[in-house]
RNA sequence: GCCACCUUAGCUCAGUAGGUAGAGCGACGCUCUCGUAAAGCGUAGGUCACCGGUUCGAUUCCGGUAGGUGGCUCCA
């Protein structure tokens, strides 16, 4: 007996096999080569090929390699935890970027000094080379084989309903439940574990892989669900990539944002004045200045009118626009004011609770209704920078980008229904240009769409407004990815997300629509043909927070901000003291072209305050000493280290005015 | 909010198996006046996060609180 079968290969061949040839037969020899495609499918290697099959070799390291790679390694993972811990229940365990996780039920924690006794445990089941062996089972018989694992059972009653979501969908998918076996070289098994594959051949398949962490996790990621411990891995297709991978984090733990702000002098979280509540210093506060009034300039040239409210506000308000009703746990608790009580502690005269505000668009609002509005207004863009205060829970708190109080740049938009799709067209047009002017310019756009549980209004109105927005978003030419649910009650939204320079992504730009706040607050129009209407209200902020927006460009810059934004432009380093005047001289002209100088006059020796500068990536260091003065020049020394001796000082100024004026990096 | 871990000088970190602490950098002072990433010497600086408990004695052990870190849930 013998099949034939079709090797996709870098040339494709057919090739003529005996009968039950497996994917091990064709590609056992080569340790890349973790899993087949047959007919499309992705398969185990020991499964034998059908005839007639074409088949497709999986590479360890592209993106399906890699996911069976880091599943594989979840599993030996927890059949390490199962050795060490007999009692501990499995939850599940599927691949994530750059590695993997599994969730158990066990009381004791993982200590760092567990995850190193388990990565020991785990290299001992490396060693051993298990096999993993698939077997389709039924619900019966799975039940009666897993009848210790809870949550397994569970997994196999929902399996209809599993969802990709919460990564049970790599237990139990569509199609035959199965069970792996982990199977000693003896033929013993060692462990199983409902899955629904596939996996690398044997545990020898896993060249290089970390425990990384551990954390609580709900039971399939509700918080109603039990807490489980997660563990954290990661897995690679060698050790240098691993060692890639940790040089990676350890790259981007230089540039957390809240580790340079401290590093140079930019801002801090006073305990005193409490969590998630930053103050900025004087080189912080001065680049933030420069992000505000660049916007600001830019706001004003697209035809926005600036307003200012104030922080707190009486609670009638939030009541109005329902954010008591839905965001209560979000906000401060109230101050009562002007409450009076008798001796017995009796109210006698009822106080008010006034609350921080955690939006500015009830304020805008009745801006927009303080007198009657005509269509000729229309559009009409109210911006602010507004303070806006949220009680986010101690846990999620997280330096500049998770605070308590920050300020948005925050607009409403008031415009007719035919109007808003043109505006949304400007506005997007608008937002990527002043991204991209701040240094971003890798976009994709998310489209969040309603989440029925967590909403008000019409299911018409929502429809229209989520079409809308898909229109601008596909127009942009961006990607779009979709995010269900995950839309503010009052609408639908786009967020802009940004790639970094080390390639992360976050969210920063939304744009959402409103339908019902108007509504809320009956604000009106008068139409060309007298009647009352009511308009459409787009909510938008560019950088989102502005406190969050700086502290991703201080990891997107790693420090080294653009000359435009950097605190200290120039730094002026005299070979010695005698030359301290004579830089002096030439930072006056610079002070006079509006260029931030300063002059290091200190007794450190011009060694160390080349790299004082340094350390605080100044964009330029001039120094000077006789060869300089001597010819009327400055010699150049930029972050890179490279140098650029005996500029006219002339020269000098016009090549830094000039960096500042394109705000170009250098 | 939940789980785990952490909190010693301005910063980075040692240390004390319970007898109130040390380094480097930084700051300050003096000497040095120097050509592309750290000159030399000296001085000051700490209720060992805070509050309780155990103890003759707590920075160290126990409990609580606050703040932080990594995740989970959340993020108008």
């Amino acid at each position: 007996m013998s099949i034939t079968v079709t090797l996709v290969r870098s040339d494709t061949l057919r090739e003529v096999v005996a009968d039950g040839t497996t994917g091990l037969d064709l590609f056992g020899e080569d340790r890349t080569i973790v899993a087949c495609r047959v007919n499309g499918e992705i398969k185990d290697l020991h499964l034998p090929l059908p005839d007639g099959a074409t088949v497709e070799p999986v590479l360890i390291g592209s993106p399906d390699g890699l996911n069976i790679l880091r599943h594989s390694c979840a599993h030996v993972a927890a059949q390490a935890v199962q050795n060490l811990h007999e009692e501990a229940k499995l939850g599940i365990g599927p691949p994530i970027t750059d590695g993997f996780y599994y969730d158990f039920m066990l009381d004791e924690p993982f200590t760092p000094e567990a995850l190193k006794a388990l990565e020991k445990q785990m290299q001992r089941i490396i060693k051993e080379k298990q096999s993993f062996r698939r077997r389709v089972v039924t619900d019966e018989e799975a039940r009666v084989e897993l009848a210790d694992e809870p949550f397994k059972l569970e997994l196999i009653t929902d399996k209809g309903s599993a969802n990709a979501e919460d990564g049970s969908s790599m237990e139990v998918g569509a199609g035959d439940l199965t069970i792996y076996e982990n199977v000693r070289r003896n033929g013993e098994r060692a462990w199983e574990d409902l899955c629904r594959g596939p996996h690398v051949p044997h545990t020898g398949y896993i060249p290089a892989f970390a425990l990384t962490r551990s954390s609580a996790a709900y039971w399939r990621g509700d918080q109603k669900n039990q807490q489980l411990q997660r563990l954290y891995g990661t897995a690679w297709p060698s050790r240098d990539e691993l060692k890639d991978y940790q040089t990676r984090m350890a790259e981007a733990a230089k540039r957390d944002h809240r580790k340079l702000g401290s590093e140079l002098d930019l801002f801090s979280f006073p305990d005193e004045i409490g969590s998630g509540l930053p103050v900025f210093h004087p080189k912080g506060a001065l680049i933030k200045m420069q992000m505000e009034n660049y916007s600001r300039q830019r706001h004003l040239e697209a035809g926005y009118s600036f307003v200012s409210t104030p922080h707190i506000t009486k609670g009638h308000l939030f009541e109005t626009s329902k954010h008591l009703d839905w965001y209560a746990d979000g906000m401060y608790p109230p101050m009562r004011v002007d409450e009076e009580r008798d001796e017995d502690g009796t109210v006698v005269k009822p106080g008010v609770d006034y609350y921080l505000k955690p939006m500015n668009c009830p304020m805008h609002n009745l801006i927009f209704s303080s007198r009657g509005r005509s269509y000729r207004e229309l559009p009409l863009r109210l911006f602010e920078f507004g303070s806006v205060y949220r009680y986010e829970k101690s846990g999620v708190v997280h330096g500049l980008t998770r605070a308590r109080g920050f300020t948005q740049d925050d607009a409403h938009i008031y415009c007719t229904r035919e109007q808003m799709k043109d505006e949304l067209t400007r506005l997007l047009t608008f937002v990527l240009d002043l991204l991209k002017d701040y240094g971003l310019d890798d976009f994709y756009l998310e489209l969040s769409t309603r989440d029925p549980e967590k909403s008000v209004g019409d299911d018409a109105t929502w429809e229209e407004a989520t079409r809308t927005l898909a229109e601008v978003a596909h127009a942009s030419g961006l990607e779009l990815v979709d995010d269900p649910g995950g839309a503010a009650f009052y609408g639908p939204k786009i967020s802009v997300q940004a790639k970094d320079a080390i390639g992360r992504t976050w969210q920063l730009s939304t744009i959402q629509l409103d339908f019902f706040e108007p509504g809320l607050f009956n604000l009106e129009y008068t139409a060309a043909d007298g009647s009352r209407q009511q308009p459409v209200m787009i909510h938008r902020a560019l950088f989102g927070s502005i406190e969050r927006f700086f502290g991703v460009l201080l990891e997107h810059y790693a420090g080294a901000f653009p000359v435009w934004l950097a605190p200290v432009q120039v730094v002026g380093i005299p070979v010695a003291g005698e030359f301290t005047g004579y830089l002096d001289e030439v930072a006056e002209k610079l002070r006079a072209r509006g260029v931030r100088v300063e002059v290091d006059s200190s007794d450190d020796r011009m060694q160390k305050k080349i790299r004082n500068a340094q350390k605080q990536k100044v964009p330029y260091m001039l120094i000077a000493g006789g060869d300089d003065r001597a010819a009327g020049a400055v010699s150049f020394r930029y972050r890179d280290g490279e140098q650029k001796n005996g500029v006219p000082i002339d020269e000098a100024i016009e090549e830094i005015v000039e960096a500042i004026a394109r705000k170009v990096q250098v």
